[in-house]
DNA sequence: GACCTGCTGCGGTATG
């Protein structure tokens, strides 16, 4: 290169008070993005914010270089060795693993500008020495999990131990927000922001649907706040989304799910690349495919590991270990590969099954190309023929950046009776300034004075129906001072063990006769073993020997044919937004659009649909009426994902057994359902009823399925996190099933005896919120209602009817239990509307 | 053509 002798212009910042992190980021190579400025900019003008951006793209140190910048700008010579400072940032993660990380992540600059600090996180470290010395003296900086930092404010010195807090950084927000954990952050927000009021948020988020609502949550409802920054960093990266298209469309499945038909073409795209990840959507499907490639390919042993959630923590550390040095050719995974660790050698990321949600598919892409600027790409293998329109219809939602939403919670009551025992411990509180204080957080702005002495009444006297029990008198009021404290040793040392909005599945351990921890299974899976079964479970062949101590125990074997365990997790609608291409793309079909490789592919089976039925149209609602031995079936398909589908099998079950005396069988998926009945449905009639209508919405939808039964499953979540229910001390703990029937029977004792019972009426919403999406259900009536309805006749179940056929074989749902749902729809919409929302 | 779906996440006592 030629000499010149241009000098070159000095960089403004050079001097300025980003200078250290400018020259941070020089020594290795690298150059500032401009939204890592924004953000020291913003920060060290005292702003609080959300940034979002891809992993892997530098948001880490956009967030924390700006509490740094400032310490140094506060010590332009340098800064006193000792003592080091106190808790000056605070940085929340949700996981774990991540803790740890980003511990080592954050460690670098520090040293390297010689900052004074200690930084240690509190979890993921959870030795002993570590935990005794935080307990005398917090490091400067402290990466923690929101019930680590709930356990903090539980402290009597709690207010001391922040005194000095300068910033807190939330990770992963999005994964926080919308769930309970989401809330308790919020609550410690909303507490620390009271004792050190200049104190500055800043979030980092992958994109979602609602980043304005993020922001919002996460900076809590002050009035007169400033109304922060959202800070755009390197989000879409280079994105593709691809499919292995089944070479003979003919010979390929109707239905099912499990995919390995396509296992040699998977095993060929695994070849392909350096390291893969296989994303199933279950735990026993990644047993399965663990099985079948092993099976492929025998001389992969070693090269190939499984990583799902009831794995013991051990084996699941070791197969990340084995991800990150490059060790392991492929992981076959469930979501709990989703987040954590940069994985930077994977190249090669593959969705098995349907994708479900954009958001979804994209934080798996992410996994691979993990460094700025790299593509990231995310191969769908389809388990059934239908599946290719969902791969079609998830890149038009990658391409649209039509990401979905996380809804906030509102005001969970459960968590609010937690919180104020956290605080009573933490030193106490007048409850005129703690109502306050929890106001300001998104999540009960809208807190109303009923709800709050409801509360307050709980936790001081156990409410109406425990008013005779001291144990759950748990808050004291001080006569002299009017401060609400727990005196009780025993109260407080529960309490801390029970900080949380986690409540675990009924699980019990497997294990080595002599030797290791495998993880665990369902309680259901063991009682159907005898001595002497074999199962696969960890990718090993076991022979199962006995139970006790809550344990099964094993020993290993040599043949890989058995059982295999299956977990009953929840089961994840299609996203509205995926739904909504999948319409679009059916709509394409209808007109004889067939548009890339997927569609191309599924065309013959499409056109049997036309020619047997009908391709609906996105305004459509295709109803199929067939015959068959079995009886007359009705076949619907407001294509919203199962959840919804189930809230109107009830509902359109329910609807036309009041024009005429008929029982139902159903079955649902995410495109449909199907009602199955003896004698033929009187549909005109129905239709003519108002069977679509929304109007009598909250008359008639029971909002569904056995919502009492429902509601009093959901109270045991809700028991735990109030504190009704103390799963006992660790290794000795209660059963799952002992909980089951405790928490029963508060319930019952409640809806019996206290009416008025506020947690009561909370299981009862989050029924209908969550497990049957009644807003959405809402909307999706309204939508089918403004539609026209096409009815065909076919005389065979044509291919988008097929699935929900076989679907019936497995799990039936009769309409014996309607008639009972739709009795008790009325408690529960009254209780709901009691609510007032 | 008659065919196996159901995720993730945290925390904790006591020690004669």
């Amino acid at each position: 290169m030629a000499a010149t002798t241009t000098p070159r212009p000095r960089s403004p910042s050079a001097k300025g008070p980003l200078a250290p992190a400018e020259r941070w980021f020089k020594a290795r190579g690298w150059k500032p993005f401009p939204f890592q400025r924004e953000v020291w900019d913003a920060y060290l003008a005292g702003d609080s914010g959300l940034i979002h951006a891809a992993t892997g793209t530098g948001k880490t140190y956009a967030a924390w270089m700006g509490p740094v910048l400032e310490w140094m700008a506060e010590f332009p010579k340098g800064a006193p060795a000792k003592p080091p400072p106190p808790l000056r940032i605070l940085w929340i993660t949700p996981l774990r693993a991540l803790a740890a990380d980003t511990e080592a992540a954050l460690l670098a600059p520090l040293t390297e500008l010689g900052l004074p600090w200690t930084l240690q996180s509190r979890t993921g470290d959870t030795s002993a020495k570590i935990r005794s010395r935080q307990r005398t003296r917090l490091p400067t900086a402290l990466v923690t999990t929101p019930e680590s930092l709930a356990l903090l404010l539980s402290r009597d010195d709690a207010r001391t131990l922040f005194a000095d807090l300068r910033a807190v950084i939330v990770d992963e927000w999005h994964e926080l927000m919308g769930t309970k954990r989401g809330v308790q952050t919020e609550l410690a927000l909303a507490r620390l922001r009271s004792w050190r009021p200049q104190m500055r948020t800043w979030g980092l988020s992958a994109t979602i649907g609602n980043l304005d609502d993020a922001r919002e949550a996460l900076l809590g409802a002050t009035p007169g706040r400033p109304p922060g920054r959202v800070v755009r960093g390197l989000v879409p990266k280079n994105i593709v989304v691809d499919a292995l298209i089944p070479p003979r469309i003919e010979r390929f499945p109707w239905a099912g799910h499990l995919g390995t038909q396509m296992l040699p073409q998977v095993v060929d795209a695994i070849e392909e690349g350096e390291t893969a990840i296989v994303f199933t959507n279950t735990r026993s499907q990644t047993e399965i495919w663990y099985q079948a490639l092993l099976e492929a390919r025998p001389d992969w042993a070693g090269l190939i590991a499984l990583h799902h959630g009831s794995l013991d923590r051990a084996k699941r550390d070791w197969v990340e270990d084995g991800l990150r040095s490059g060790k392991l050719r492929c992981v076959v995974a469930t979501s709990s590969l989703d987040l954590g660790v940069d994985f930077s050698p994977v190249d090669r990321v593959l969705q098995i099954g349907s994708p479900k949600g954009v958001a979804r598919l994209l934080q798996r892409a992410g996994r691979s190309g993990h460094r700025p600027g790299a593509v990231s790409r995310v191969t769908c293998v389809p388990t059934n023929v239908l599946e290719l329109i969902e791969v079609a219809a998830a890149r038009d939602g990658v391409e649209a950046i039509a990401v979905e939403s996380r809804l906030p919670v509102e005001r969970p009551l459960d968590l609010l009776a937690q919180h104020v025992v956290t605080v009573a411990l933490g030193g106490g509180f007048l409850p005129d300034e703690l109502l306050a204080e929890v106001r300001t957080t998104g999540a009960y702005a809208g807190l109303l004075d009923d709800e709050w002495r409801w509360v307050l009444d709980f936790v001081t006297r156990g409410g109406d129906a425990l008013r005779a029990y001291p144990e759950f008198q748990r808050v004291v009021v001080d006569d002299e001072t009017g401060r609400y404290l727990v005196r009780d040793k025993g109260v407080a040392r529960r309490h801390r063990m029970s900080i949380g909005t986690i409540v675990s599945d009924a699980s019990i351990a497997v294990q080595y006769l002599r030797g290791a921890r495998l993880g665990t299974v369902e309680e259901s899976f063991v009682a159907r073993l005898n001595p002497g079964d074999r199962f696969v479970f960890a990718g090993k062949p076991l022979e199962f020997v006995r139970v006790r101590d809550m344990t099964a125990w094993v020993r290993r074997t040599t043949n890989t044919k058995g059982l295999i365990p299956r977990w009953m997790g929840a089961r994840m609608p299609l996203s509205g937004e995926l739904a909504a291409s999948l319409r679009a793309r059916l709509e394409e079909a209808s007109r004889g659009e067939f548009r890339g490789p997927e569609m191309q592919a599924i065309r013959p089976i499409l056109d049997v649909q036309a020619r047997w039925s009908r391709i609906p149209r996105a305004d459509e609602l295709l109803i199929e009426r067939v015959k068959t031995r079995e009886g007359h079936h009705l076949f619907i398909f407001p294509f919203e994902g199962r959840l919804v589908h189930e809230g109107l099998a009830a509902l359109f079950a329910y609807r036309i057994s009041r024009l005429t005396p008929i029982s139902f069988t159903f079955s649902m998926n995410d495109y449909g359902m199907e009602l199955l009945s003896p004698e033929a449905a009187p549909l005109d009639a129905a239709l003519k009823a108002g069977l679509l209508s929304a109007h009598n919405l909250l008359q008639d939808v029971p909002a569904s399925l056995n919502a009492t039964e429902m509601a009093r499953r959901q109270f045991r979540e809700i028991a735990r996190v109030a504190g009704l229910v103390f799963q006992g001390f660790p290794h000795a703990g209660k059963s799952v099933k002992q909980l089951q029937a405790s928490s029963g029977l508060f319930f019952d004792v409640f809806t019996r005896y206290d009416p008025g019972n506020l947690l009561v009426s909370q299981a009862h919403r989050e029924v209908l919120e969550r497990q049957l999406e009644s807003s959405r259900l809402g909307r999706t009536l309204e939508r089918l209602a403004a539609g026209n309805v096409v009815i065909t006749n076919p005389k065979r179940t044509p291919p988008l009817a097929f699935p929900l056929l076989v679907d019936r074989t497995r799990n039936a749902v009769t309409s014996e239990s309607v008639t009972d749902r739709v009795q008790r729809m009325k408690l529960v919409l009254e209780k709901y509307a009691d609510t007032g929302k």
